[in-house]
DNA sequence: TCGGTTCAGAGTATT
DNA sequence: TCTGAACCGA
């Protein structure tokens, strides 16, 4: 057993006291590189090693599969203890785990299964066709939206109120889904967390059983909590124990899915908490960095309050570079990170951040050009590989027949003759008999099926029949291996021109099953290890793709690079409209929740960051003409270094200097330091008239209303023409030129 | 049952 | 402009 001593050396006085607080409910604020998850894991390991708690006491839970490895990894190397004794997990495995341990309590059969938010959205779609409700009468994406927030709210069809018919309409379909998925012995993501806090609401001797023996709960990400997952903690915590929450509400950017900061603010009065730790110096930036993050997040209003330092020196000062086009932009960064792997950095120490996917596909083709490798994040991951889900349905459907979705996905691929008429008379015959497709296959031949197709359909069931039998015994891998063969899918893609991948596809699906096997099971409590890795399939979706050990560029949305850090961090788009997104402006908290979003870009940079904009980008097929982003505007000047000539930028009727846009265009030196000529190829005199007055990107306009603006975007001709004109506090406003009455100032 | 055409929509995402 | 999904004809 590690000494205690041992454990806390090298913490700072903050960390030294969070690790070590008495077993009482804490909120632990830490910042962006502070050490969070050093002190969540070593908090763990001191209340082990100093004998307060023994390892199945404690329940630690997180957000991402990646996050609870992460911390698991850690704790072993940290202290000799048996770490399966305890709960780590994801909010959604913990959940699946203690469902499983009560499965008849719960109300499920002991097979059920889990459908990713792909199975969700083919449910929901397979159940409106069967209800004969039109995908344009009800959109199934918004069905299944209403349906995710009504759970992540706690609510079930029953108890929710509809305000009109339309809501009406969709409780009632909410409704149907719930039987839907009860008869088909499915569960969605969001069901895994409502079942689960139904099941210790209602039961007095299981709640009292969990809340004895989970002592102290740790919650990594608090900020990103949603309003179910914060009951779900409080259910869970009782009266008597301590829960021990990491969070930092300046690095909450998931409001949009439903993780409401203001569960720590909740959680500091609900829980009475009173120790509140601030974990401040930063172990990763430099200070221009950390001061730009601080000097950023200071504008923001809703906050806990938090200033980052480090006491590791200024180093460079942030690089800002204007560019006239996005293709120039992503050419500035060609030749950004070729300067940077010539002074002997590696690729992936770069990394290229954006708002949105869209923007990554001009860099990438720059960066292709260039011959220089990269990698994006996002995009399809393995278990979501239609090829891994056929699969996988065959693999359901051995565990659990009434799975419709499972049996519709594979019962005719590959092609063995079962069309959609067969199909159509079988779903009948089950909708009539209110039971599962395999159910209603074994009942009955008074379905109006042909003889050939009920044949054939029956020959499908002797399938799933001989290979469940087939499997029953073989190791996991074997079992897998066998279910590819015998399906036909190996021979399916083998055939294919194409299918080389997808064979190779399967193949590793057989190599995630043996290693599956030798993996500890926590979960595998009384479950064979097909159940097990079934679950294992559906909750974690693995890696996006696997290019590892590539020395290359590492290309994400910003979203997706929190949590991560590199070298040098590029942050592109900077521009009006797409950072901060023109559709946060227009939502309630909106701009904050952007401003955080930029937080975490700049925090993720330990050497060097380099923000970029572009004059004109192309969105959706059209031109279009941005401003620099606010974020910039918000930047102590002290701490950048303009690589291009910094125009001036007019927000609001008070601020300085008339805007410019491009003020450097027209001089030759404009850019200097790069030399490439895409910096220069822009002609951009877009123009149009109003009343008289010949407008121009650029120009300075005065509204009787809304006060000085800039033209931003012109559109249209004649008395059609429109212009975009920013008019800084007041916003960015599309007026049509021949009725608004502007005037140069 | 496949392959082409048409059409809408185009912010961020884990489980 | 580009993508994905839905739809229709052979």
């Amino acid at each position: 057993m590690t000494l205690t001593s041992d454990l806390l050396r090298g913490l700072n006085e903050q960390q030294h006291a969070a690790v070590t607080l008495p077993a009482q409910h804490a909120l632990i604020l830490a910042g962006a590189g502070s050490g969070k998850t050093r002190v969540l894991t070593t908090r763990i390991a001191w209340l082990i090693a100093s004998a307060q708690v023994s390892p199945q006491g404690l329940l630690a839970v997180t957000f991402t599969n990646k996050a609870a490895r992460e911390m698991l990894n850690r704790l072993s190397a940290m202290v000799a203890v048996n770490l399966k004794l305890m709960w780590v997990g994801t909010f959604h495995g913990l959940c699946n785990r203690m469902l499983r341990a009560h499965h008849r309590d719960a109300g499920l059969p002991a097979s059920f299964q889990i459908l990713d938010s792909q199975d969700q959205l083919a449910a929901i779609k397979r159940m409106l066709k069967a209800m004969q409700i039109d995908e344009d009468k009800v959109a199934p994406r918004n069905l299944m939206h209403f349906i995710n927030a009504c759970k992540e709210s706690g609510q079930r069809a029953a108890s929710v109120e509809a305000f009109d018919d339309y809501n009406r309409r969709f409780v009632e379909l909410y409704s149907a889904y719930e039987v839907q998925c009860q008869r088909e012995a499915v569960v969605d993501f969001a069901e895994l967390l409502l079942r689960s806090y139904e099941l210790l609401q209602r039961n007095q001797l299981l709640r009292d059983h969990y809340q004895l023996r989970f002592r102290h709960i740790l919650v990594d990400e608090f900020q990103d909590t949603n309003a179910l997952q914060y009951r779900w903690l409080k259910l869970l915590a009782g009266a008597g124990n301590a829960v021990f929450a990491v969070g930092d509400d300046d690095q909450s950017i998931y409001g949009f899915r439903g993780a409401d900061v203001g569960n720590m603010m909740a959680f500091e009065r609900e829980f009475r908490v009173d120790n509140l730790i601030k974990l401040e110096q930063n172990y990763r930036s430099a200070g221009h960095i950390l001061d730009c993050a601080n000097a950023l997040i200071e504008q923001n209003n809703a906050r806990l309050g938090k200033a980052l330092w480090t006491d590791a020196g200024a180093g460079e000062p942030v690089r800002v570079q204007e560019l006239v086009s996005d293709a120039g932009e992503a050419q500035w960064l060609v030749e950004q990170i070729k300067a940077i792997v010539r002074d002997g950095d590696r690729r992936s120490d770069v990394a290229v951040l954006y708002r949105s996917n869209a923007q990554s596909r001009v860099i990438e083709h720059a960066l292709f050009s260039a011959t220089i490798p990269y990698r994006v994040y996002g995009g399809l991951r393995f278990f979501e590989r239609a090829e891994v889900k056929h699969a996988l349905a065959y693999l359901r459907l051995i565990e659990q027949d009434d799975d419709d979705g499972a049996f519709l996905r594979v019962v005719n691929f590959p092609v063995r003759g079962i069309g959609a008429r067969s199909l159509e008379q079988l779903q009948d015959l089950a909708k009539r008999r209110s039971c599962s497709l395999m159910a209603a296959l074994a009942a009955g031949a008074e379905s109006g099926l042909s003889t050939a197709a009920l044949s054939r359909l029956r020959q499908f069931q002797q399938l799933i029949h001989g290979l469940r039998q087939a499997t029953v015994m073989l190791p996991l891998a074997d079992a897998v291996q066998k279910v590819i063969e015998q399906s036909g899918l190996a021979q399916h893609y083998s055939l294919e021109k194409e299918g080389q991948e997808r064979l190779e596809n399967l193949q590793e699906l057989v190599n995630a099953a043996a290693s599956f096997v030798s993996e500890d099971l926590p979960l595998a409590e009384n479950l064979s290890p097909l159940a097990a890795f079934l679950s294992h399939a559906s909750l974690e979706a693995g890696e996006h793709q696997a290019l590892a050990g590539d020395d290359a560029v590492q290309m994400m949305t910003v979203h997706s690079a929190k949590g991560l850090e590199f070298q040098h961090v590029f942050i592109t788009g900077l521009e009006e409209g797409l950072f901060p997104h023109e559709n946060a402006l227009s939502e309630a908290r909106g701009l904050e929740e952007e401003r955080r979003l930029m937080y975490v870009a700049i925090t993720r940079a330990r050497e060097r960051l380099y923000l970029s904009f572009a004059q004109t980008r192309m969105l959706h097929g059209q031109t279009r003409y941005h401003i620099r982003s606010r974020f910039i505007e918000e930047l102590p000047q002290a701490h950048l270094k303009w690589l291009s000539p910094r125009a001036q930028a007019r927000w609001g009727p008070s601020s300085g200097e008339p805007y410019t846009l491009g003020g450097g265009l027209d001089s030759p030196g404009f850019g200097a330091g790069t030399g490439g000529d895409h910096l220069l190829s822009f002609e951009r005199h877009a123009q149009a008239a109003t009343a008289g007055v010949s407008l121009r990107i650029g120009q300075n306009v005065r509204h009787e209303r809304f006060g000085d603006g800039v033209v931003v975007s012109l559109e249209g001709r004649g008395t059609d023409s429109r212009a975009q004109i920013n008019f800084g506090r007041q916003g960015l406003k599309w007026l049509a030129l021949s009725v608004a009455k502007l005037q140069l100032p």
